[in-house]
DNA sequence: ACTGTTACTTGAGAACGTCAAGCATTCAGA
DNA sequence: TCTGAATGCTTGACGTTCTCAAGTAACAGT
Protein backbone atom coordinates (compact mmCIF):
# COMPACT_ATOMS: atom_id res chain seq x y z
CA UNK A 1 0.00 0.00 0.00
CA UNK A 2 3.02 2.71 0.76
CA UNK A 3 6.43 2.37 -0.03
CA UNK A 4 9.24 1.34 2.13
CA UNK A 5 10.27 4.03 4.49
CA UNK A 6 14.46 3.79 4.76
CA UNK A 7 13.69 6.75 7.30
CA UNK A 8 15.30 5.41 11.05
CA UNK A 9 13.75 8.77 12.11
CA UNK A 10 10.07 7.26 11.89
CA UNK A 11 10.30 4.47 14.46
CA UNK A 12 12.25 6.30 16.94
CA UNK A 13 9.17 9.40 16.61
CA UNK A 14 6.70 6.66 16.81
CA UNK A 15 7.84 5.25 19.98
CA UNK A 16 8.07 8.49 21.44
CA UNK A 17 4.50 9.31 20.45
CA UNK A 18 3.39 6.22 22.17
CA UNK A 19 5.72 6.75 25.15
CA UNK A 20 3.78 10.37 25.36
CA UNK A 21 0.34 8.60 24.81
CA UNK A 22 1.11 6.53 27.33
CA UNK A 23 1.65 8.99 29.89
CA UNK A 24 -1.27 11.46 28.83
CA UNK A 25 -3.79 8.15 28.99
CA UNK A 26 -2.67 7.29 32.58
CA UNK A 27 -2.97 11.17 33.32
CA UNK A 28 -6.46 11.19 32.05
CA UNK A 29 -7.29 8.67 34.27
CA UNK A 30 -5.96 9.34 37.27
CA UNK A 31 -7.90 12.60 37.00
CA UNK A 32 -11.21 10.88 36.14
CA UNK A 33 -10.51 8.47 39.16
CA UNK A 34 -9.72 11.56 41.63
CA UNK A 35 -13.36 12.35 40.83
CA UNK A 36 -15.19 8.74 40.84
CA UNK A 37 -15.24 8.70 37.29
CA UNK A 38 -14.05 6.17 34.68
CA UNK A 39 -12.40 6.81 31.78
CA UNK A 40 -15.05 6.29 29.56
CA UNK A 41 -17.39 8.51 31.58
CA UNK A 42 -15.17 11.53 31.37
CA UNK A 43 -14.69 11.52 27.56
CA UNK A 44 -18.23 11.38 27.17
CA UNK A 45 -18.64 14.20 29.96
CA UNK A 46 -16.05 15.85 27.88
CA UNK A 47 -17.75 15.19 24.84
CA UNK A 48 -20.62 17.26 25.70
CA UNK A 49 -19.00 20.57 26.88
CA UNK A 50 -20.24 22.02 23.56
CA UNK A 51 -23.63 21.16 23.95
CA UNK A 52 -25.95 18.30 24.33
CA UNK A 53 -25.73 15.71 21.95
CA UNK A 54 -27.36 12.45 20.82
CA UNK A 55 -26.67 9.17 21.88
CA UNK A 56 -26.08 7.79 18.63
CA UNK A 57 -23.35 10.66 17.81
CA UNK A 58 -21.77 10.27 21.24
CA UNK A 59 -21.17 6.43 20.06
CA UNK A 60 -19.82 7.83 16.74
CA UNK A 61 -17.48 9.80 18.01
CA UNK A 62 -16.24 7.44 20.42
CA UNK A 63 -15.75 4.23 17.71
CA UNK A 64 -18.20 2.21 19.74
CA UNK A 65 -21.63 0.66 19.43
CA UNK A 66 -24.69 2.77 20.92
CA UNK A 67 -25.97 0.06 23.30
CA UNK A 68 -22.43 0.96 25.09
CA UNK A 69 -23.55 4.63 25.26
CA UNK A 70 -26.58 3.78 27.22
CA UNK A 71 -24.83 2.20 30.16
CA UNK A 72 -22.50 4.87 30.29
CA UNK A 73 -25.04 7.96 30.50
CA UNK A 74 -27.45 5.75 32.56
CA UNK A 75 -24.74 5.64 35.72
CA UNK A 76 -24.04 9.50 34.62
CA UNK A 77 -27.46 10.26 34.66
CA UNK A 78 -27.97 8.35 38.02
CA UNK A 79 -25.52 10.41 39.90
CA UNK A 80 -27.22 13.70 38.48
CA UNK A 81 -24.39 14.70 36.24
CA UNK A 82 -26.16 14.58 32.89
CA UNK A 83 -29.58 14.12 31.36
CA UNK A 84 -31.50 12.96 28.97
CA UNK A 85 -33.92 15.06 26.77
CA UNK A 86 -36.17 14.88 24.02
CA UNK A 87 -35.25 16.16 20.73
CA UNK A 88 -38.22 18.47 19.88
CA UNK A 89 -38.02 17.14 15.99
CA UNK A 90 -37.80 13.58 16.34
CA UNK A 91 -38.98 11.76 19.03
CA UNK A 92 -36.75 8.79 18.43
CA UNK A 93 -33.71 10.85 19.83
CA UNK A 94 -32.44 11.00 22.77
CA UNK A 95 -30.24 14.42 23.58
CA UNK A 96 -27.70 14.37 26.34
CA UNK A 97 -26.79 17.28 28.25
CA UNK A 98 -24.53 18.25 30.61
CA UNK A 99 -26.51 19.41 34.54
CA UNK A 100 -25.03 22.12 36.23
CA UNK A 101 -22.53 20.23 38.37
CA UNK A 102 -21.80 18.10 35.35
CA UNK A 103 -20.58 20.99 34.00
CA UNK A 104 -18.75 22.09 37.15
CA UNK A 105 -17.51 18.48 37.01
CA UNK A 106 -15.88 18.72 33.74
CA UNK A 107 -14.43 22.29 34.12
CA UNK A 108 -12.28 20.72 37.12
CA UNK A 109 -11.42 17.66 35.42
CA UNK A 110 -10.06 19.70 32.62
CA UNK A 111 -8.43 22.16 34.55
CA UNK A 112 -7.16 19.58 36.74
CA UNK A 113 -4.99 18.18 33.28
CA UNK A 114 -1.48 18.48 34.47
CA UNK A 115 -0.24 16.72 31.35
CA UNK A 116 -0.73 20.77 30.17
CA UNK A 117 1.44 22.20 32.60
CA UNK A 118 4.49 19.68 33.05
CA UNK A 119 5.56 18.32 29.90
CA UNK A 120 4.82 21.36 27.83
CA UNK A 121 6.64 23.44 30.33
CA UNK A 122 10.15 22.42 28.79
CA UNK A 123 8.90 23.99 25.52
CA UNK A 124 9.84 28.01 24.47
CA UNK A 125 6.82 29.76 23.58
CA UNK A 126 8.58 29.64 20.05
CA UNK A 127 8.80 25.79 19.95
CA UNK A 128 5.14 25.21 21.41
CA UNK A 129 4.19 27.53 18.17
CA UNK A 130 6.44 24.78 16.24
CA UNK A 131 4.53 21.70 17.95
CA UNK A 132 1.12 22.99 17.39
CA UNK A 133 1.74 23.37 13.70
CA UNK A 134 3.51 19.95 13.40
CA UNK A 135 0.69 17.95 15.36
CA UNK A 136 -1.93 19.94 12.94
CA UNK A 137 -0.14 19.28 9.60
CA UNK A 138 -0.15 15.54 11.21
CA UNK A 139 -3.70 15.14 12.23
CA UNK A 140 -4.95 16.90 9.12
CA UNK A 141 -2.68 13.57 7.45
CA UNK A 142 -4.72 11.11 9.85
CA UNK A 143 -7.89 12.23 9.59
CA UNK A 144 -7.75 12.45 5.16
CA UNK A 145 -6.86 9.09 6.14
CA UNK A 146 -10.29 8.38 7.41
CA UNK B 1 1.72 24.09 43.15
CA UNK B 2 2.61 26.27 39.62
CA UNK B 3 1.56 29.19 38.15
CA UNK B 4 -0.96 30.43 36.12
CA UNK B 5 -0.17 30.31 32.63
CA UNK B 6 -1.71 32.62 30.24
CA UNK B 7 -0.46 31.36 27.33
CA UNK B 8 -3.39 30.29 25.47
CA UNK B 9 -1.09 27.71 22.79
CA UNK B 10 -0.81 25.24 25.75
CA UNK B 11 -4.30 24.86 25.92
CA UNK B 12 -4.37 24.20 22.10
CA UNK B 13 -1.21 21.90 21.74
CA UNK B 14 -3.64 19.55 24.91
CA UNK B 15 -6.12 19.38 22.56
CA UNK B 16 -4.06 18.33 19.83
CA UNK B 17 -1.90 15.75 21.94
CA UNK B 18 -5.58 14.30 22.90
CA UNK B 19 -6.50 14.07 19.30
CA UNK B 20 -3.54 12.46 18.32
CA UNK B 21 -3.74 10.52 21.41
CA UNK B 22 -7.23 9.61 20.11
CA UNK B 23 -6.33 8.56 16.48
CA UNK B 24 -3.16 6.02 18.08
CA UNK B 25 -5.32 4.42 20.80
CA UNK B 26 -8.21 3.82 18.14
CA UNK B 27 -5.04 2.17 15.23
CA UNK B 28 -4.03 0.28 18.04
CA UNK B 29 -7.00 -1.25 19.22
CA UNK B 30 -8.09 -1.77 15.33
CA UNK B 31 -4.36 -3.31 15.07
CA UNK B 32 -4.77 -5.70 18.39
CA UNK B 33 -8.34 -6.81 17.29
CA UNK B 34 -7.32 -7.62 13.62
CA UNK B 35 -5.56 -10.35 15.19
CA UNK B 36 -8.23 -11.44 17.80
CA UNK B 37 -6.76 -9.34 20.78
CA UNK B 38 -7.78 -7.18 22.79
CA UNK B 39 -5.75 -3.81 23.43
CA UNK B 40 -4.36 -5.20 27.39
CA UNK B 41 -3.06 -8.30 25.70
CA UNK B 42 -1.32 -6.96 22.88
CA UNK B 43 0.05 -4.50 25.80
CA UNK B 44 1.68 -7.61 27.54
CA UNK B 45 2.97 -9.31 24.27
CA UNK B 46 4.68 -5.82 23.07
CA UNK B 47 6.30 -5.62 26.75
CA UNK B 48 7.82 -8.70 26.23
CA UNK B 49 9.32 -8.02 22.95
CA UNK B 50 12.97 -7.62 24.32
CA UNK B 51 12.49 -10.70 26.88
CA UNK B 52 10.94 -12.65 29.52
CA UNK B 53 9.36 -10.61 32.27
CA UNK B 54 8.03 -11.14 35.65
CA UNK B 55 4.28 -11.07 36.44
CA UNK B 56 5.02 -8.18 38.96
CA UNK B 57 7.38 -5.91 36.59
CA UNK B 58 4.08 -6.45 33.97
CA UNK B 59 1.56 -5.01 36.53
CA UNK B 60 4.15 -2.10 37.73
CA UNK B 61 4.91 -0.96 33.70
CA UNK B 62 1.65 -1.48 33.36
CA UNK B 63 0.56 0.28 36.54
CA UNK B 64 -1.59 -1.84 37.68
CA UNK B 65 -2.66 -4.73 39.95
CA UNK B 66 -0.91 -7.88 39.39
CA UNK B 67 -4.06 -9.84 39.91
CA UNK B 68 -5.24 -8.19 37.18
CA UNK B 69 -2.28 -9.19 34.94
CA UNK B 70 -2.75 -13.19 36.29
CA UNK B 71 -6.22 -13.09 33.65
CA UNK B 72 -4.79 -11.83 30.93
CA UNK B 73 -1.70 -13.71 31.08
CA UNK B 74 -4.09 -16.63 31.51
CA UNK B 75 -5.83 -16.28 27.92
CA UNK B 76 -2.51 -15.13 26.45
CA UNK B 77 -1.14 -18.78 27.48
CA UNK B 78 -4.69 -20.46 26.21
CA UNK B 79 -3.52 -19.29 23.29
CA UNK B 80 -0.15 -20.46 23.07
CA UNK B 81 1.45 -17.00 22.76
CA UNK B 82 2.47 -16.63 26.06
CA UNK B 83 4.49 -19.05 28.51
CA UNK B 84 4.89 -19.23 32.11
CA UNK B 85 8.88 -19.90 33.24
CA UNK B 86 9.70 -20.73 36.58
CA UNK B 87 12.86 -18.50 37.71
CA UNK B 88 15.76 -20.58 38.63
CA UNK B 89 17.00 -18.34 41.69
CA UNK B 90 12.88 -17.54 43.26
CA UNK B 91 10.52 -20.02 43.35
CA UNK B 92 7.57 -17.19 43.81
CA UNK B 93 8.84 -15.92 40.64
CA UNK B 94 7.05 -16.51 36.91
CA UNK B 95 8.97 -14.94 34.47
CA UNK B 96 6.58 -14.47 31.04
CA UNK B 97 8.00 -15.42 27.62
CA UNK B 98 6.49 -15.10 24.41
CA UNK B 99 6.30 -18.33 22.18
CA UNK B 100 7.81 -18.87 18.79
CA UNK B 101 4.19 -18.07 17.44
CA UNK B 102 3.85 -15.40 20.18
CA UNK B 103 6.78 -13.33 18.55
CA UNK B 104 6.02 -13.59 14.84
CA UNK B 105 2.38 -12.05 16.11
CA UNK B 106 4.06 -9.26 18.10
CA UNK B 107 6.38 -8.43 15.25
CA UNK B 108 3.37 -8.33 12.78
CA UNK B 109 1.44 -6.27 14.85
CA UNK B 110 3.73 -3.89 15.56
CA UNK B 111 4.40 -3.76 11.70
CA UNK B 112 0.76 -3.03 10.69
CA UNK B 113 0.51 0.49 13.00
CA UNK B 114 0.68 2.11 9.99
CA UNK B 115 0.04 5.27 12.36
CA UNK B 116 3.87 5.41 12.23
CA UNK B 117 3.22 6.34 8.42
CA UNK B 118 0.27 8.03 7.88
CA UNK B 119 0.63 11.09 10.00
CA UNK B 120 4.31 11.21 9.70
CA UNK B 121 4.33 11.07 5.95
CA UNK B 122 2.99 14.60 6.14
CA UNK B 123 6.56 15.91 7.38
CA UNK B 124 9.70 16.60 5.78
CA UNK B 125 12.73 14.50 7.66
CA UNK B 126 13.56 18.22 8.72
CA UNK B 127 10.82 18.26 10.50
CA UNK B 128 10.32 14.70 11.53
CA UNK B 129 13.61 15.70 13.66
CA UNK B 130 11.97 19.05 15.01
CA UNK B 131 9.38 17.17 16.21
CA UNK B 132 12.01 14.50 17.41
CA UNK B 133 13.55 16.59 19.64
CA UNK B 134 10.17 18.29 20.92
CA UNK B 135 8.92 14.93 21.95
CA UNK B 136 11.66 13.93 23.94
CA UNK B 137 12.22 17.10 25.96
CA UNK B 138 8.68 16.92 26.80
CA UNK B 139 8.96 13.13 27.73
CA UNK B 140 11.80 13.96 29.85
CA UNK B 141 10.48 16.80 31.39
CA UNK B 142 6.61 13.83 32.18
CA UNK B 143 9.53 11.73 33.50
CA UNK B 144 11.50 14.18 36.23
CA UNK B 145 7.72 14.61 37.46
CA UNK B 146 7.99 10.53 38.13
C1' DA C 1 12.03 -21.81 64.03
C1' DC C 2 9.25 -17.32 63.90
C1' DT C 3 8.05 -13.24 61.72
C1' DG C 4 7.36 -10.47 58.13
C1' DT C 5 7.63 -9.48 53.32
C1' DT C 6 7.16 -10.68 48.47
C1' DA C 7 5.06 -13.08 44.23
C1' DC C 8 1.31 -14.88 42.51
C1' DT C 9 -3.60 -16.74 42.45
C1' DT C 10 -8.50 -16.84 43.52
C1' DG C 11 -13.10 -14.97 43.96
C1' DA C 12 -16.44 -11.23 44.20
C1' DG C 13 -18.08 -7.33 42.05
C1' DA C 14 -18.21 -3.13 38.92
C1' DA C 15 -17.50 -1.03 34.40
C1' DC C 16 -16.77 -1.49 29.58
C1' DG C 17 -17.41 -3.44 25.24
C1' DT C 18 -19.77 -6.46 21.57
C1' DC C 19 -23.67 -8.71 19.49
C1' DA C 20 -28.53 -9.97 18.69
C1' DA C 21 -33.22 -8.87 19.51
C1' DG C 22 -36.86 -5.77 20.43
C1' DC C 23 -39.70 -1.36 20.58
C1' DA C 24 -41.00 3.14 18.99
C1' DT C 25 -40.68 6.49 15.62
C1' DT C 26 -39.78 8.26 11.18
C1' DC C 27 -39.37 7.97 6.24
C1' DA C 28 -40.22 6.56 1.45
C1' DG C 29 -42.63 4.41 -2.10
C1' DA C 30 -46.80 2.23 -3.98
C1' DT D 1 -52.72 6.67 2.99
C1' DC D 2 -50.87 2.43 4.07
C1' DT D 3 -47.14 -0.65 4.29
C1' DG D 4 -42.40 -1.85 4.76
C1' DA D 5 -37.74 -0.38 5.50
C1' DA D 6 -34.62 2.29 8.09
C1' DT D 7 -33.27 4.82 12.32
C1' DG D 8 -32.52 5.70 17.48
C1' DC D 9 -32.36 3.75 21.61
C1' DT D 10 -32.78 -0.03 25.12
C1' DT D 11 -32.38 -4.69 26.92
C1' DG D 12 -30.11 -9.04 27.88
C1' DA D 13 -26.38 -12.29 27.47
C1' DC D 14 -21.65 -12.79 27.45
C1' DG D 15 -16.52 -11.98 27.58
C1' DT D 16 -12.60 -8.89 29.07
C1' DT D 17 -10.55 -5.66 32.07
C1' DC D 18 -10.00 -3.74 36.37
C1' DT D 19 -9.95 -3.37 41.69
C1' DC D 20 -10.04 -5.10 46.24
C1' DA D 21 -9.62 -8.58 49.89
C1' DA D 22 -8.08 -12.94 51.12
C1' DG D 23 -5.23 -16.88 50.60
C1' DT D 24 -0.96 -19.85 49.44
C1' DA D 25 3.81 -20.46 48.60
C1' DA D 26 8.49 -19.05 48.96
C1' DC D 27 12.06 -16.08 50.54
C1' DA D 28 14.82 -13.28 54.18
C1' DG D 29 16.28 -11.86 58.71
C1' DT D 30 16.44 -12.58 63.44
Amino acid sequence: MQEEQPDPLTPEVVDLMAALVGVFHKEYEEAAAARSLTGAQAKVLGLLRRGPMPMRQIAQTLSCEPSNITGIVDRLEARGLVERQPDPDDRRIKRVAVTESGGTATRELRASLNFAREPLAALSGEERLQLRDLLRRMLDQARRQE
